[in-house]
DNA sequence: CACATATCAGATAAACTGAGATCG
DNA sequence: CCGATCTCAGTTCATCTGATATGT
């Protein structure tokens, strides 16, 4: 009760306060499993992205993962580089980078995915599983509804 | 469906994912309310904290909010300027400045509880008023979960 | 002397901005 | 000529580190 590291009521009182904290927790613990790897969060996204949807011109990922498109140069770049994206011109439209997952790049995809599910049991440690799905439901109802998610 | 701009199913079937998304906005959303009166979040969750626990160390400040008190010495510091904190030395312990939160600090406070409200309305708009509650329940008890913040 | 507190200066990483090169 | 795409360089902001001054 006297715990002199309790957060104040005021802002626990406050969902967009709570749903600050864990999701920022979540991301630091999911970004620093990544960091051994030599990931960031935004190269599982694009994986993640390029995976699901099939290959995308450069500019299409930025607008889809909500990054800007010179961030996003960056970190195709770094995967690349490390050979689990490909990168080739779009002979109809010459500007346009298509970039496609390679093996590699969907192996890795496979185990960051692991690696961010054991994050997630952590994290929701303290709800039943039946309460989890609940808690998933509603996130993502709210996360369609944010602009530029529009369903 | 073929939404160009979807996210890929790979994120948003983590909750871990869609809390970090969400969390995210809530807090651009906030903060951009905030700017306009020149006020942070830091600023808030401190004044939060002075109303809530009364009188702190800017040590114990730091410690409970988490952050770092060579940050913190930036944020108590701009709050005085503008009127709403009070900083004086403890005298049993002349190293220690207690801060107090002024009349002024708990009404600008206040007004920014109802700023958050109405962020938060309107980011949980898809919900039912049970669901906010359920939602707010559920995040609550990951949240008390989290390292720092044990009950 | 060891430790705690507050503060300052600098490092680091993420997000955004602006400009230039290529191409439609 | 105008606009889109990719890329690089630089800015901004939050967070973290290190060092210093003061006090216990």
């Amino acid at each position: 009760m006297n715990d002199p590291d309790a957060a104040p009521p005021s802002l626990t009182g406050l969902s967009t306060y709570l749903l600050s904290r864990t999701g920022k927790a979540a991301r630091a613990a999911l970004a620093e499993r990544l960091a051994v790897r030599g990931l960031r969060l935004w190269h599982m996204a694009v994986l993640a992205a390029l995976a699901d949807f099939g290959p995308h011109a450069q500019r299409d990922l930025a607008s889809r993962l909500g990054v800007d498109p010179s961030d996003m140069a960056k970190v195709v770049d770094q995967l690349a580089s490390a050979g689990r994206v490909e990168r080739v011109r779009d002979p109809a439209d010459r500007r346009r980078l298509t970039v496609t997952v390679t093996e590699e790049g969907r192996a890795a995809l496979a185990e960051l995915d692991t690696e961010a599910r054991a994050v997630q049991d952590a994290l929701l440690a303290p709800l039943a599983a039946a309460e989890r799905e609940q808690l998933h439901a509603l996130l993502l109802r709210v996360h369609l509804a944010l602009p530029g998610n529009a369903g």
